[in-house]
DNA sequence: GCACACCGGATTGTCGACAATATTAGGCAT
DNA sequence: ATGCCTAATATTGTCGACAATCCGGTGTGC
């Protein structure tokens, strides 16, 4: 074993006398990273298309080597596969995949929303009520797709008052992972209605401060949430109307 | 919206008449990054040691490009930490994360337990049950170092049953990032024995293909292990005997 | 002694060129 | 037409060189 010495943490220039406000630095690298990150998880690609570096340098206007950097990084993530010397491409979710992410999604909201419930303040539950009401004029409108971005708004400012980063992290890399699932849960009639409801039951236990009714309320959505999953998927394994007939042996490809 | 078009799969060469074995594709890249990732979580290296790209490349013998390569993947698994321009640090994972880690890995590893209580063969079982013998053995010799090892791969079976690929993959890297704490956790006196005795009870209840049962025999062990941890972590910090005067700082440090 | 500007070495980031490999197309015999 | 071998093309993987940036030290004015 080695001498369990620690080194030291780097040294962030001490902003006691901040000569001047850093310009954000270019970093040409990580913006080709978040932008093609975006056009994947936004559908600009076809699942299992093909992303070859050079086209993706000239369309996102970077050097082959930040898109490279960037397909290492989305590999990791999740999002793309990358098979040596055969390149990279948009990785497909397999429908078994879609509801075992959506399994851990569960139980770690669960978890989650059990420490926002102990650490929720007056603003915070402002600012989800007002969450709420914007979603409401969204169901008014029927206007499912606003409804869906704010319904991820108001998860994601859940986990940012529990404070607990790990599981926020592995939420937010499993939400864009299944994504694209997510757009035709949205589809389900009706399906909005209830999802208010089942939020607004959340934010009142979270205003009680009760970890366990906090919990159950989540449980209560999320088990909704797994059934309109399955739902769509069921929908959509019948009526593959978007397939070209050709791919249709995906299904039976053995792997 | 885009023309929701599918792409085809990528297709293998059918192995229908495979003409040759293809032998396993040297690949450096991959093998650089699978060796520095080794070297960092069997603790080669300090945590916040810095991470030469040169030097690395000298150490495991690969171009720069495949360490770079590596630290990225590195850095979104969450065990090196890259800032732009300024290199990459073994990250050094504090106390509360270290707690939050264990605490996702709780609530996965329940989970995880009743995908395997619903799916375990007798051969699993029998596997197990020898993995149990094999730590006792451990137990017996005094080696709790090898019992260490063998603890790891007790759970790792278990993950295998459940075939649960994703909450397997996020309790891999979970672990390799907490990896520095289970080392300390191993010291607690008496801990071995009772781990061994719980994860008979675990076995017992898998052996029962209850779910229920499994889960609250996995919950048992786990409070367990995370009142050890606990207990390192507050013997770590009353004695940090390893650690330089001047590098005390890193407790004041605000982030 | 202190604050500050500046310089030199060390290290990372990026590019272009080339090698290695896979994929496709064409030719030819059956 | 089909299957198989070979050549041509497309794409990825790697290297070396250089630019950009950061870090530490040194000198200077006050």
């Amino acid at each position: 074993m080695k001498t369990p010495v620690i080194a030291r943490p780097p040294k962030r220039s001490s902003p006691a006398v901040p000569r001047r406000e850093p310009p954000p630095a270019p970093d040409r690298s990580a913006d080709a990273y978040r932008r093609l990150r975006n056009e994947i998880v936004s559908g600009e690609f076809h699942p299992n298309e093909r992303l070859v570096e050079a086209d993706l340098a000239l369309r996102l206007d970077a050097g082959r080597t930040a898109i490279r950097a960037a397909l290492v990084r989305l590999d990791q993530e999740g999002l793309v596969t990358r098979e040596p010397n055969r390149g990279a491409r948009v990785r497909l979710v397999s429908d078994r995949e879609a509801l075992e992410i959506e399994e851990v999604r569960v139980i770690l909201e669960q978890m989650i929303v059990r420490h926002a419930a102990q650490r929720v303040t007056a603003t915070d539950l402002r600012d989800l009520r007002r969450s709420i009401v914007r979603m409401r004029e969204r169901l008014a409108q029927g206007d499912p797709m606003g409804y869906s971005g704010l319904n991820a708004e108001f998860h994601q400012r859940i986990w940012a008052i529990a404070a607990h980063g790990t599981a926020g992290r592995l939420l937010a890399n499993l939400k864009s992972q299944s994504i694209r699932f997510q757009y035709r849960t949205i589809l389900r009639p009706g399906r909005t209605a209830s999802s208010l409801r089942e939020h607004e039951a959340i934010v009142d236990a979270l205003a009680s401060r009760n970890p366990d009714a906090s919990e159950a309320a989540m449980r209560q959505h999320l088990s909704h949430v797994v059934e309109t999953l399955k739902w769509a998927i069921e929908a959509q394994g019948h009526q593959p109307i978007w397939l070209p007939r050709a791919a249709s042996s995906i299904a039976s490809d053995p792997e």
